[in-house]
DNA sequence: CGGATTATTGACTTGCGTCAACGGTGGTGG
DNA sequence: CCACCACCGTTGACGCAAGTCAATAATCCG
């Protein structure tokens, strides 16, 4: 489950074995950032900032302290960490993951550019999973401090905190909705469903895109074994609701796949137009 | 799946079918309260006053605006009514359930005395779960905008709304971690560990307990069938891990009910006692 | 181009979902 | 207060879904 750990550390750390170059947590700050680092992200929209007015966007822009670039593999923070820093993802792709007694991972959460990452700290102050980027990205680094300090002052601020909390939530309760599904297939159809809206959001391809996570991640996201997603995809393909080159997936029938998520195996539905054998 | 409906409605309802003395969402004071509610009630500490100071409980207290006692059955919102108020549990034990494409529902979240619900409903302004009272139960209703605007004048508030939400969010990454786990016995026992804990934290016996939810609902939360959450407790029971009386539930053996929760089929462990049959 | 990682597919076995019947519990009304 | 009834929980039988093990194939690295 462990890929590219950028340490060989494997159960919790409470301070990560010190690399003088790759401190993770308690003093962030890289890479200084322009005056005003919102105005030209491109997922500004979706990410903190989203509809902040004149008044708070640069009360919020003060706050950005550095930016983090990180390779695949490496971890912005780790479960047991002190809590500090919230994270917008800026470019790439992240796995957050809940550590499991014998050392392996439950992946929980994945995060995409405008995600905000870490408030899994909130709740007690130090981190409950570890993030770990599956391609190059990079995240901006927000006190979270800092920022319960300025929500005193803005209520734009305050709001937006709190709905950005809020979708977390609604999203896990979708996740949990989606891994209790009994049937393999239905949990793997939704799986593509959720990452075509996550695509759609962001202004890519809702139809065709390129899943950064691994067969083994995302059954571990999903409660499957990776065969089993592996499976699941490969008829999918087999019946012409998508299309799969490895990574890259493209959704044919979306309505087929939407078949599937509900438990109907994708048979004799009207908008199914596989020839569709039980084989 | 809907046990005592107090309407029949099932799907979405944006407005409650109106029912004089039961109007449930927009304008929601019932039973006036005293100066000070949170002062003597039982579950404080765990609630949202928490530890707040002497000068930001005054100002929590004057947002809490009423009551609502309910009967089994009865639902104190419902998945896509506007998003209005946070309610605290007071007494009793609640569901909160996400609508099934089927009109069923799955079970996302159980609530107890001290717990806040509602904040599923802080993303869009929308609730996204139905909450059903699961026995006579009492919550106070916190006006969602009145709190945010407290928030303004107090970091203590601030921080403790911030908090309660970022615990939801770790409850609920567990939850999915439990219900993604391959062996049903594995979620069971998780399960009763689970409630366990919530029982201490509540300062009730963590031993002995009333589970206050069905098979079904226990089913639904931990995405299997009924009659399997049903054989795991007989198999748990045979086992002398715990003692089952319909829905009391004494654990004998925690370590034993761990064991099972890490997938160990509670076999070969030094802690467990009981004869162990393979069977 | 070569080695390592990841994905696919098959065979086997078991867990568990489904159907069905029975038994217990708790609530209601006579 | 007891009897009835509806609901809930338990247990068994059966068949399928999917987990595991294992071998091959494809892809991504350097």
């Amino acid at each position: 489950m462990e890929l590219h750990g950028d340490t060989p550390a494997r159960s919790i750390v409470l301070r990560p074995p010190g690399r003088p170059g790759f401190v993770i947590a308690p003093k962030e700050p890289r890479a200084s950032l322009p005056a005003a680092p919102c105005q030209t992200c491109s997922v500004r929209r979706l990410c903190l900032p989203g509809s902040l007015d004149d008044r708070s966007q640069p009360i919020f822009d003060s706050l950005l302290i550095g930016r983090r670039r990180l390779q695949k593999g490496q971890k912005l923070y780790r479960a047991g960490e002190p809590f500090l820093f919230l994270y917008a993802v800026r470019l790439g792709t992240f796995k957050a993951g809940l550590p499991l007694n014998d050392g392996d991972e439950h992946v929980s959460a994945f995060h995409f550019p405008g995600d905000i990452m870490g408030f899994d700290g909130v709740a007690d102050g130090r981190h409950r999973t570890t993030a770990t980027a599956l391609e190059a990205a990079e995240a901006c680094a927000i006190p979270y401090a800092q920022l319960m300090e300025a929500c005193a002052g803005s209520t734009e601020l305050r709001k937006r905190v709190a709905q950005l909390m809020g979708t977390q939530l609604v999203r896990e309760y979708r996740t949990t909705q989606l891994v209790a599904r009994h049937l393999s297939e239905a949990r793997v159809a939704g799986f593509l469903l959720l990452v075509s809206g996550w695509m759609r959001e962001r202004g890519y391809s809702p139809r065709e895109f390129h899943l950064r996570m691994s067969r083994a991640e995302i059954g571990s996201y999903l409660g499957t074994s990776l065969e089993t997603v592996s499976r699941a995809l490969s008829l999918f393909a087999r019946r012409g609701f998508i299309l799969v080159h490895s990574r890259r997936i493209e959704l044919v029938d979306e309505p087929g796949l939407q078949a599937f998520e509900a438990g109907d195996h994708g048979l004799g539905r009207a908008f199914s137009a596989a020839p569709v054998v039980t084989a």
